[in-house]
DNA sequence: CAAAATGTCTACTGTCTTTGTCGTGATAAA
DNA sequence: TTTATCACGACAAAGACAGTAGACATTTTG
C-alpha cells in the first residue's frame, strides 16, 4: 500500500499541476483541493520544494506552484521523493544500495534474483508514467 | 521493501522445498538454513500451516514439511499471505476492497486509475512466478 | 511603520506496525 | 517417564506513520 502521505503529495502535486499557469495556490487552498490536513500539508509541500518540484512564495498573496514540466516528473521519482526507496531488498536499490543484513552472496542470492525481475518490470512501468499521466482526464469523461 | 518477516518467510518455504520429500525439517533446521531467529520462525511457521502450504508434526522427530507443489504457489499469493493485502491502494484489491477514506468517487479517480495500471502489471508478473522460481538455480550457476 | 497573510522550521505526541522474546502447554516417540 | 518437538498467547522495545503546535521569517498592503 502506498502511504497516506504519498497519497496527499501526489494529490497536491495534481492541485498544483491543474491550477493555472503562474498562478500560485496557499497551502490552504491545497488542502482544500486535495483533502490532506492543512498542518501535514505544509510538511509534504516543503518536501516538495526541496526536491524541487515546486515553488513557493512567501507573504500575502504567496503560495506554491509547480516548476517543472508535469511532462518531466515520472511517478518513480514521486515515490522516491516522497518515501524514500522503493526497491524491494535494499540490494536492489540503485541509489539507495545496502547490503541485506543476512545475505552471505548476493550474486547467488535467488530472493534477489526473483525481485530483481519483479522491481525492473516496476520501474520500468513507473518510469514511464508521469504527473501528466495523472492530469490527464480519462478518454470518455465518465465521472 | 519488503518486511523482514517476508523475507524469513520465504527463505522458510524454500528451505522446505529444498529438502527431501516427505522429510520434516524441525523449526531449528528450518532457522538455520534461513537465517530467521528461531522464535520468530515459530510463529511464521505457523502462520505458513494456516495458509495450507506446509504440515507440521508434532512430538520427536516431528517439524515442518512443504504440503503443496513449489510450482502451484505464486509469489503473489505468499506475499498477500504473509503481509496482507498487497494493493496499492485499498480500493484496487479485489480480497480485501476498502472505499479509501477521502474518495468521492472511485471512477472518477486519477490517482486509482494510474496505480490500476501499474498494479495490473505487477499482479500478472507476481501471480506467474512461483516457489518452484525461487528454488531454481540460476542457468550458469556463479557462486 | 504596523498589521495581516502567508510560508518555514523544529519539536512533540499518540497510535500502530514490526520484530522479536518468553512462558507454558500439548503431543508424540523412545 | 523423559525428551524433543510443535502450538499458542502475552508481552515488549523500537520505529514508522500521521498528524499537531508553537514560534519565526517574509512579503504585501494600508
Amino acid at each position: 500500500m502506498i502511504t497516506q502521505k504519498t497519497k496527499y503529495a501526489l494529490k497536491a502535486l495534481m492541485a498544483l499541476g491543474a491550477a493555472d499557469k503562474g498562478a500560485a495556490l496557499t497551502i490552504e487552498d491545497v488542502a482544500n483541493r486535495s483533502g490532506a490536513p492543512k498542518r501535514f500539508l505544509e510538511h509534504i509541500l516543503l518536501d516538495m520544494r526541496r526536491a524541487g518540484y515546486v515553488g513557493a512564495k512567501r507573504g500575502r498573496a504567496g503560495g506554491y506552484f509547480l516548476i517543472r514540466d508535469p511532462d518531466k516528473i515520472s511517478l518513480g521519482e514521486m515515490l522516491r521523493q516522497i518515501d524514500g526507496p522503493i526497491a524491494p531488498l535494499p540490494c536492489l536499490s540503485r541509489r539507495a544500495y545496502r547490503k541485506c543484513d543476512d545475505c552471505e552472496d548476493e550474486a547467488s542470492c535467488q530472493l534477489r534474483r526473483v525481485f530483481a525481475d519483479v522491481f525492473y518490470s516496476y520501474l520500468l512501468l513507473i518510469e514511464s508514467l508521469t504527473l501528466a499521466d495523472l492530469l490527464k482526464t480519462p478518454g470518455i469523461a465518465a465521472g
